[in-house]
DNA sequence: AGGGCCATGTAATAGGTTACATGATTGC
DNA sequence: GCAATCATGTAACCTATTACATGGCCCT
């Protein structure tokens, strides 16, 4: 279980009302990590009644007020806590392999559409990744340990922020040029085109 | 929700007990799908009173009986309605991304030990996949669509598990890869070796 | 004698999804 | 007038995980 350090970390990063947050799941953190607005403010009530963040409500105007949370210093202990136990199962649920396994005993060319469409969706997440590198990880930082120049201080938040990007960007990769693979494959029991 | 559809894939593939299912979810389909025994035997039970599987008892000598299961027609069914409904979410949970984040407010460095872990793992793994590939995938069929042998018939079984493993060895080389560059990061935060 | 494998399950709990509900404001 | 966005929640349900339970066989 790790929604409530997936919580910790967003909100260290930047305070922010329950659906700032589910916002955020949709977007940034969501890439690596989905959640929806109902277990949010589910595990957050949880997380407010621990100690671990504290609320306090913001009027706005023009809009409905809302409760801005923030990391207490015990939510910082449960994630240092954390970060120190070992993880392991990392456990996968990848639906397109099985359906691809499946298709044997069905038409397998039919599932050319549907590898196409996912083939699809991950050239839009590289290409959106891609734009978001440029955006937040270029600039004044990014020549960062070129040499002769005085090292600008290491900002742990985003170096650690950018690798993961990377990774995201280095995981939509694989999976187009695998889906490609799968194309070829499928194509060959295509009747229309052998 | 698609345990349905893996268990109905492996029985395809393979008839088997609630057991047997079991050790293949720790192994072959286990690289992309996990389940555990509680899990399996309750949604055995579910599927054979929807009539997408059959069981029979089969005694055995020195062992316990076992119920062993075999996918009936609705079954079949069940599956090629599946194949043709399409999937979106892939709701991604990548705990140690989220581990990465944190780290940031927590000290970077300390981390180092837990991605070199898990680095060995996929290590490990990729090691398991290429051995696996070379057992089951070269010989006879191995030279399929070369030059002037006369083509031999294209077995989807095969070719469509073919690519799926090919799809984990990618997954892995592309881990391996990604977990270098995180611990190339989080080197630069280590006093140690600055 | 103890551990591991084969084989099947129950029970309790935690976690996640879907549907429903409310109500104001902003923009077309 | 209608849809979308902001903002928060409840209720019912389904899935998944963990712990516990049984019992014989085989090997060392």
């Amino acid at each position: 279980m790790a929604l409530e350090h997936a919580i910790l970390v967003s909100l260290l990063e930047k305070p922010g009302s329950g659906y700032e947050l589910a916002r955020r799941f949709d977007r940034s953190i969501g890439y690596f990590w989905t959640a929806t607005h109902q277990q949010i403010y589910r595990v957050l009530k949880r997380m407010e009644v621990d100690g671990w963040v504290d609320a306090r409500d913001v009027p706005q105007q023009g809009r409905p007020d809302k409760r801005e949370y923030r990391v207490a210093d015990l939510g910082r202990a449960a994630l240092s806590s954390w970060l120190g136990d070992p993880i392991e199962p990392e456990s996968v649920r990848h639906d397109l392999a099985v359906k691809i396994r499946g298709a044997a005993f069905d038409d397998p060319a039919a599932l050319i559409g549907e590898v196409e469409r996912h083939r699809q969706v991950h050239r839009d997440r590289l290409t959106h990744y891609l734009a978001g590198e440029i955006r937040d990880f270029t600039g004044p930082e990014a020549a960062a340990g070129a040499e002769d120049a005085k090292t600008p201080p290491l900002d742990a938040e985003r170096e650690l922020q950018h690798v993961v990007l990377r990774g995201g960007i280095a995981y939509e990769r694989m999976m187009i040029g695998w889906l490609d693979d799968v194309l070829a494959t499928l194509a060959r029991f295509d009747p229309d085109r052998p």
